[in-house]
DNA sequence: CCTTGGCACTCATATCAGGCGAGTGCCAGC
DNA sequence: GCTGGCACTCGCCTGATATGAGTGCCAAGG
């Protein structure tokens, strides 16, 4: 038995499946791919490859399922990501360029690869940890409410209210504003904090101390690092089959941002995609979707991760073909600003 | 006949049918809400019903089912609405205390409002056109990129980064900086800009007319009025019935948030709740989902509207009481802040 | 030894008739 | 104007039957 066709029994499987999202039977596989050999072949291949794991039937007289085996087999074994059109190509290009600030690029980030997956797309702000600081600004809302404004590297600024035990005025808040600055500037975040301290001496006083602290935590405060963009919920309509197993439990993920960031997992550095199939994943609700992510940032430092999530039985050369595109766009962007 | 009996037939078969999902028949009615009177006393004030348009029987010979004309109704007589229980209510003083900022009041009133009603929650943010400018900032990127950054009264932060023509220097840009804040704080953004125009003379060269153009559009941009923020869509999974008709064409309504913005409607002021049940929307997809919406704002001005979108078939008074309860917690801290 | 056509078998799904029962409308009586 | 009674409608559940896609296996052929 030569292996080679066996494989291509399987790439053929998941196409149709895929397509169709119907058990695949013998006949209708060597029709519509030109396999070149009988039913009854195809139909030996495919009790091995049953017989090894990779496909399965749902029921006694039905055609063959892939399974999770088979669909990572399937993965391991593309030749190619399914190229990008010029049309889709040019579409990424405009629609990502016209952003106009990184709160936008994220958000146009998110309706893209929905658009382009018909899926639903998840993409993280870059992370905080690993952004530096270019500037630190300081407003008194009141005598004792001050907003800590932080603007990274990358664009993303964040705010936090920070309520003061005693109240400042506008030349210690000047003050202190420089000192935060000279502290603070180039520096990733955690160092961002503890030179901060080091730039406030003791002898400026206890209240000041306390001032500090509560500024540090505000940076420290890892909350904001889970924020992500979910997009093409809508995306899940269109299977509306196996609504319990596989729509419900995703609706009820996408909502809960933590898990979503576990999901997306860790981002693999030098643009590699990452295939998170079926009962791979971390969570057993989720056994009948998949997770392609990949990690982008400038020069691909891969700040965070974006992705898609889906049906097992999801298009995966065209989604990791788009995942990646979108996170080479995005990179290219971010590397400008 | 009794016109009262008539309603109150109504209601009952409003709130069968809303805790059952089920067509409610005349014997189960009087079974189930003390009426006092036979069933075949209500199949009469059922007939008159129908004959009047406020309910109708999905078959023949199956129970009653209110049109949206019997929840219009139904909404109107509501005598009032379900009180918030003790529990409910810390637990929305508990949750929306603990927000850090804007973004955090946001993301913590959708999250609360989707479990109160669990239904799916939308709250826009403060609209920009209303609020007014606390302070201006502006921060270098390079020597020709600005990053502008408006901090508002009701504590919204909007940024925007801006590409100018001519480079700028330290001194042209803290003084810009100064007349930025002198010229726009404590007014409203439209006014801001015009003043902001008056602020830069002639004199100050046509480079720096062209800046202050681009930073006017910046502020003018009104594209972030429509913000909004999204929560509880799994709720949807709850009602997987009316699939078609009713989850898809929402799940694709959350996406589009200009039309999200268009179903929650103008604000009404004085803290009234609005109601739009079914077709009285303007969206004929929509003809099956609800829309239950009202202001808010610091000393109910009405900077924005939150609420919830559901199915025809929901609890009208609890949802509404809810949608009051949060409406009201965010208006005050809003004021706080 | 792999491939192929043939053939019996399995079993999910579609179709249909029959019966059940919830619910209705109407009417006569109170 | 309310009520009990009664005949009627009709959606839906149940069980039996038919259909057909698809399989596994086997014996023959290259």
């Amino acid at each position: 038995m030569q292996d080679d066709r066996k494989i291509a029994v399987l790439r053929a499987i998941v196409e149709d499946y895929v397509a169709t999202e119907e058990p695949v039977g013998s006949r209708a596989l060597v029709e519509r791919h030109g396999l070149g050999v009988s039913p009854a072949t195809v139909r030996n291949d495919m009790a091995a490859l049953e017989e090894e794991g990779f496909i399965t039937q749902p029921h006694t007289s039905a055609g063959r399922v892939p399974t999770d085996k088979g669909y990572r087999l399937f993965v391991d074994r593309l030749t190619g990501l399914k190229p990008m059109s010029a049309a889709e190509k040019r579409a990424i290009a405009t629609i990502l360029d016209g952003a106009v600030d990184l709160d936008d690029v994220v958000q146009r980030s998110v309706r893209l690869l929905a658009q382009l997956t018909r899926q639903v797309a998840v993409v993280q702000y870059p992370t905080l940890s690993r952004s530096t600081v270019r500037h630190v600004e300081l407003v008194a809302l009141t005598s004792n409410r001050l907003l800590l404004i932080l603007i990274l590297s990358t664009g993303r600024v964040e705010q936090r209210i920070v309520e003061l035990e005693k109240s400042i005025d506008d030349a210690e808040l000047g003050d202190l504003r420089s000192r935060l600055n000279v502290a603070a500037a180039g520096k990733v975040i955690a160092e961002a904090a503890t030179a901060l301290r080091a730039a406030v001496p003791e002898r400026d006083g206890a209240a000041m101390a306390a001032l500090v602290d509560t500024l540090v935590e505000a940076f420290s405060d890892h909350r904001s690092d889970e924020r992500i963009a979910v997009g093409g919920a809508a995306n899940l309509a269109r299977f509306g089959e196996s609504f319990d197993t596989a729509v419900r439990p995703l609706l009820e993920a996408l909502e809960e941002h933590v898990v979503l960031l576990k999901l997306l997992g860790e981002a693999h550095t030098g643009g590699a995609i990452t295939v998170r199939i079926g009962a791979e994943g971390p969570y057993r609700e989720l056994a009948s979707t998949s997770v392609i992510s990949t990690g982008y940032g400038p020069a691909d430092e891969s700040l965070a991760t974006l992705g898609v999530v889906g049906p097992t039985r999801m298009d995966y050369p065209g989604s990791m073909a788009a995942v990646r595109a979108v996170a080479r766009y995005v990179s290219r962007i971010l590397d400008q600003a």
